[in-house]
DNA sequence: AACCCGGAAGAGGG
DNA sequence: CCCCTCTTCCGGGT
């Protein structure tokens, strides 16, 4: 049909290298080659892959060249490794592992390739495809073709550097193992775990990220002669259960050579079993899998996080080569249903058995891929010996009280994390996976009637830190604090926090958003667009140092951010025709407003400030002003007042409607979360620097 | 040098 | 197509 021989060109286009090493260009020759064989009954469409359109490659910074986060993944329209291999998809008989397909793949790739040495790829013109040999082939296209499919697709997977040179393919079989499908259920434990579990030393915690020095070494030897692994020199292995377990394959390998993997592995199957199902992330929760640094067959995190996550904030390092996975911070947007079953899903649909399973495997995938994270962050967070003096602090507080003021059920406004958890557990993600008790969900406070059935009429925002604003609350308030180093309050009451870490931050922020090129210089440009919305404030003299104007709930509600800033804008505006007034009276009193001018220009508005900044409806003006020219800013706002003004009143209600939301949410938050001490805080320089 | 600051343009998603 | 929220650059200041 196709005017193309594809069998023709396969060959010769291609050669017989490695699917492994195709290039772009090869893998969409490939891919066409076989779709001409209609080989896959499947998988509807082949992308192609004939551009480079699949890469963020216009970048100047192309060693950021990547293939996006697993952000947007549109389960249903994929067909997991799981399905495919349950159903054939693949090639393979039912039942068949995804290692299997591992080394099926391998096995007959050698056979190919000496095949074709013999000269046997010649057979490809004539075979129409039914050959054993194009079998084979078939199943690497598969396997290309589902990796093809999920880069197709809206999927994003990890941030991963290409190298320079050739473009590589998409997604290749290699990457596809080494990204495991999100959706495949993790194996239930094996019995290698079982054992592992029961025989470790006594005195060895099943979390090895929890263990001492003493107990890193206990458990070398351990391993040393559990599994007959070659000596181990100790001393490469001077150090606790955190940074051991940081350590990657390859790190490991390098500490004891021919041990590492087995290592390595038995960490993963440690931390894994260990970390039931830690708490949600503070962030989206993500789909589970994709990231899980603990599959079993690639136990080397897809994201290389375990190697830099600690020094990663230094190094500018080229791209996503080092910093600690954010996966859970993904958003899940569209969180995943588990995507195979269509048919399975749902409370009591198809088999409950397979049901429980799937919803079973789903958690597992999640808390073996938080886990990780969790390692990673637990490296840092370590409240006792962390620089997060104020961490510690605002962990105490936020996490228990300070907003409790409704015992019994986490108010969702009251204290930003339990905001933020909340968002984040009543999201959708409730996919498929009915809420089991195993959820990924348990944590002291969702032990508590879960915000997400108390939600209030509030329709707050699931915004889910994709915004800016959203993502840094909910690193602050992420009730482990597994982030504070990278960013902790300083005062959690007046919203003051300081980022830690500028570099590392932006690279998370980079992660959530995925630019991987972000840097503080860029994200502290969008914080600086708070200013003005009165959502931040710079606090003066500290670096790095900004404050919450607004708490989240009151961020929440508020449905978008221009709006408010033209409320504020307005307010402003009619604040300053009021303060200039009140200026030139000064000015005539020879008051002036030395004050103001004293402090950086900033004049923290020492004015409105009684009732405190976030008195939305009360206003105080403008941070902008400060940074306004003026004049010109004078007349902007003057136009924004007049536009806001029409379309207030446009809005029926307008003015009042507004005055309503932010008077209620005061009324429902402030008392929770003061900010009161605005002022004073600001204008308080800590001298210390 | 490392922060800050905002303007300008434009990307990208909704 | 518009709007919003950044992202990316940038020139300038501290």
């Amino acid at each position: 049909m196709s005017p193309i021989h594809w069998e023709d060109l396969y060959p010769s286009q291609i050669g017989w290298s490695n699917p492994l090493d195709w290039t772009l260009r090869e893998t969409c020759i490939h891919d066409k080659w076989i779709q001409s064989k209609a080989m896959s009954q499947n998988l509807e469409k082949t992308p192609t892959w004939d551009s480079e359109a699949g890469y963020d490659d216009n970048n100047n910074n192309n060693n950021n060249r990547q293939i996006v986060l697993l952000e947007h993944l549109k389960p249903l329209e994929i067909p997991t490794l799981s399905q495919l291999l349950r159903t054939g998809g693949l090639g393979f008989p039912p039942g068949t592992t995804h290692s299997d397909v591992e080394h099926h793949l391998h096995h007959h790739h050698q056979q190919l390739q000496g095949r074709h040495l013999r000269g046997g790829g010649s057979d490809s013109g004539g075979g129409g495809g039914q050959s054993p040999h194009s079998k084979d082939l078939e199943h690497f296209a598969a396997a290309q073709r589902l990796a093809a499919l999920i880069s197709a697709s809206n999927m994003k997977v990890p941030p991963i550097t290409l190298p320079t040179g050739q473009l590589p393919m998409p997604l290749t079989a290699d990457l596809l193992w080494r990204y495991p499908n999100p959706f495949m259920p993790q194996p239930p434990p094996s019995p290698l775990e079982s054992h592992l579990k029961a025989h470790l030393p006594a005195g060895l915690g099943h979390d090895p990220r929890h263990w001492s020095r003493e107990d890193v070494s206990v458990f070398m030897r351990y391993c040393e002669g559990e599994f007959d692994l070659e000596r181990i020199d100790m001393d490469k292995f001077q150090m606790n259960g955190k940074a051991l377990c940081l350590l990657n394959k390859m790190d490991l390998a390098e500490r004891c050579s021919g041990a590492g993997d087995v290592i390595h592995n038995i960490l993963q199957l440690l931390i894994r079993e260990s970390s039931g199902f830690p708490p949600n992330s503070p962030l989206t929760p993500r789909p589970p899998g994709l990231m899980t640094p603990t599959s079993p067959a690639f136990p080397a995190s897809p994201w290389p996080l375990l190697t830099g996550a600690v020094s990663s904030a230094n190094e500018s390092a080229g791209a996503g080569a080092t910093f600690p996975t954010l996966s859970h911070l993904i958003s899940q947007t569209n969180s995943v249903t588990l995507s195979p079953a269509p048919s399975i899903d749902s409370q009591n649909g198809g088999s409950p058995k397979h049901n429980e399973a799937l919803a079973a495997a789903a958690a597992a995938a999640a808390a073996a891929a938080s886990t990780g994270i969790t390692s990673i962050h637990q490296l840092y967070p370590n409240p006792k010996n962390n620089l997060s003096s104020s961490g510690s602090q605002g962990q105490g507080k936020g996490q228990s009280h300070s907003h409790t003021n409704g015992n019994g059920r986490a108010p969702s406004g009251s204290s930003s994390h339990s905001d933020s958890e909340d968002s984040a557990e009543r999201s959708p993600s409730a996919m498929s996976t009915p809420r089991t008790p195993t959820g990924p969900m348990r944590s002291p406070r969702d032990a508590a009637p879960t915000s997400s059935t108390g939600k209030e009429e509030t329709p707050e925002l699931n915004t889910n830190g994709r915004l800016l604003w959203d993502f840094l609350q909910q690193l602050l308030n992420d009730s482990q604090q597994r982030y504070t180093n990278y960013i902790a309050w300083k005062d959690k009451e007046t919203g003051v926090f300081k980022i830690v870490d500028p570099a590392g931050l932006a690279k998370l922020w980079g992660i959530q958003k995925n630019h991987l090129s972000m840097n503080y210089d860029k994200m502290s440009r969008a914080l600086r667009y708070y200013y003005r919305v009165n959502i931040l404030r710079k606090v003066q003299g500290e670096r790095h140092c900004y404050q919450f104007l607004r708490n989240p709930s009151e961020l929440k509600s508020i449905k978008n951010i221009s709006l408010l800033r033209q409320q504020m804008e307005a307010q402003a505006a009619a604040h300053k025709l009021a303060s200039q007034q009140a200026a030139q009276q000064a000015a005539l009193h020879g008051l002036a407003t030395v004050e103001e001018g004293s402090n950086g220009g900033d004049g923290d508005r020492p004015e409105s400030p009684l009732q405190g900044p976030i008195t939305s409806s009360s206003s105080y003006d403008e941070p902008t002003d400060l940074s306004m020219d003026t004049e010109e800013k004078r007349a902007r706002l003057h136009d924004r007042y007049k536009r806001e003004f029409m379309s207030e009143q446009r809005s029926s209600s307008g003015s009042s409607a507004e005055a309503a939301i932010s008077e209620r949410d005061r009324e429902q938050h402030e008392s929770r979360f003061h900010y009161s001490h605005l002022i004073p805080q600001v204008s308080i320089k800590t001298e210390n620097f």
